[in-house]
DNA sequence: GATGAATGAGGATTCATTCAT
DNA sequence: GATGAATGAATCCTCATTCAT
């Protein structure tokens, strides 16, 4: 039955969305049949094609949807500002909460992983990767900027190598999610906090001098 | 038609095994059709069943054959041995191994993300998953067991927990691996080593004291 | 929202039939969807099935709508008057009038063509092929009649077979118009009044003798 | 039933033509399904699709199938020889054949009018029309050559203006095969020798004088 | 051992049509 | 009068799989 207020599309929209993070999320993009969507969400095939052009883009709205949640950036770009007295505690507290429980459903979601996948290639499709890229090199540059504004505020060492500092809090953080993800985290969860609080003071130790002497060793 | 030697018969296999790889490593296993395998390894799809029962098959011959490559396991194992002196030394040399070319272009190849997701359920193959399952808890534990030879043999602190520590290991080369997969990874490659002996240096810092008392901290 | 006068709905009545026409001219009816129509139209599919019962309808209008400009017919009917005084030269004055810029569009159409497979069967409609052929059927008992006249007024000799001059005559008008639809016929619109005056010259060679020689030639 | 041997696969691939000529022919092309033609061979869909790529190919090989029989050129393209002393009479006789009874079927058939549309732009697809059109064209250089040839060997006046002359034999062709498909055609065969000749005594008349004083009155 | 032929289920997409508003 | 939403059947096409040869 077709539905005949602005409000009832809207609730239809909604649903097929919403099925499609289901689905997606449990089976992946390819496995999924828009029919399995549309039996799902309980309307026909064809009501998806009136809100949505392609299967394809019903993927790139759901990621539309997911931005803010994904990257939870609020927090974090304060952390950039001159004007923030303490962005080491705001990058530790936005790092902590990787470990509630929210959090943890979402990248254990397979949604999430479905993204990543997109973003590696297994869906190919050069906007939606694009679009990841993008978001990727954000929150890289993010990163970046939260380090040096410790530096500028004495929060750690001068000598610190902001680029390698950086990078050694990403493949901390892209190790916790990734690590999440496999089945025997339980203690993983319980002790986040002290890897992080230990990797946040290992930083003072990424020092140019020791990145040159490193860099030089290999060819 | 020449007579068909056992030999020749093995070349065909390989050639599929070969395609397959590539082309699943490519475009993932659901897009990658057995059509594209048989016509990139220059046989018919019918060859394809006469050496394979089915396409599933084939991703399973692939894990089997990558497994090896995929763990390079001898060299940690001899870390576990109580005969072994230097297990540290043996630990870091593994690690350093991943920055070779061929394990980042392994580790960046699609069939590498391949097997990460059967391994997280997006290819839904029950006994793939458990032969993945078991891979990767078997790492675990061999991770476990350098860690205490390392303690038995002094090169780490009597204090250190042991759990935690192979946990933290376990983060640093999840999150190396994965973010070797990213865009953006030049400098990754370049600090690893430094990496390395940071991460390894900290595992002396993660004691049961610091465990227990950050563990107290969460609920 | 203005309030829908008359005028209006008569304006969207139009626009539909016009966009039909247009689109049905360029790419054939199966081709055209009423959203390409409605699309083309600035209106929405709804309004096309406010104004007919359904596609087939669209058609059928058309149909009526050119039934004038198709044949023509005024000019003909005339010369099958007994007052026209000089029937062979309104019939030459309505085969010349074939060649003006606005008939050759017409019939270089591809909806003109739609017609012609209407009437050939290619469009399976009971209603519209039935209202062709006599279209069609009656165009030629015109040709009859004025060739009659023409006898009649002494423009044709008295032993013209009429039934086989009359079909002469059609078999070159649809010749022409036929050709004028092939890609290379910039030179036959030039030559068109000499094959007309040829032709109509021809028509006093087509006797009742000649017919019966030749008919008995044939089994 | 697969069918198992090369001369099985033959007879499918047959069929599945014949299928497709038959239905194409009476409902048209965008009206025939592969369902359709499937069913009507007595094979799956799939065996279509193994035999050719798609719907389009189809056609594509009717055509190619067809062209023979369509143009039956070998006749014609005798008369265009030096050494023929008689082209006039080759041509005559290439005509009349178009009244023989399979030709008559030929034309009448909706296959040939499917051509006809194909080349009108019914059906686009512009490999399909490149090949229809340089069909025509090489027909029409035919006409020419045979029309010079006449000149040549005396049988046509030397001022006939060639290009002309092969014009208005066209059009008399396509007049006559065009009317062929008018339901009351019944006359027309019978008489269609004597119309022949009588064209092709007209072609005598067609001078480049002619031509010139019409074109000249024309703009 | 390997091929060529065929199957049949399932997939994305289009589209005429309906109907409450 | 006209719209936006939805339906559902049909269409073209892909692909894993089977099997006689």
């Amino acid at each position: 039955m077709a539905r005949h207020t602005h409000e009832d599309a809207q609730k239809t929209r909604k649903a097929i969305l919403d099925s499609a993070l289901r689905l997606f999320s449990r089976r992946g993009y390819e496995r999924t049949s828009l029919s399995d969507i549309a039996k799902y969400a309980g309307v026909t095939r064809g009501a998806i094609y009136w809100h949505f052009d392609d299967k394809r883009e019903l993927i790139l709205e759901l990621c539309n949807r997911t931005d803010c949640e994904f990257l939870a950036t609020d927090q974090l770009i304060a952390a950039t500002k001159p004007e923030e007295d303490n962005p080491l505690k705001c990058l530790r507290e936005w790092m902590l909460a990787h470990c509630e429980e929210k959090s943890i459903q979402y990248f254990r979601s397979s949604f999430f992983l479905l993204l990543c996948n997109i973003f590696r290639g297994m869906v190919d499709d050069d906007q939606l990767q694009k679009r990841f890229v993008e978001l990727v090199e954000a929150r890289r540059q993010i990163f970046l900027d939260i380090i040096k504004n410790c530096v500028r505020k004495g929060q750690l060492p001068k000598n610190v190598d902001v680029q390698a500092a950086a990078e050694y809090l990403m493949v901390f953080m892209n190790g916790y999610v990734s690590s999440l993800r496999a089945a025997f985290s339980s203690g993983l969860v319980n002790n986040f906090s002290l890897y992080v609080d230990l990797t946040l003071n290992q930083l003072k130790g990424i020092t140019h001098e020791l990145v040159s002497v490193h860099s030089s060793v290999r060819v």
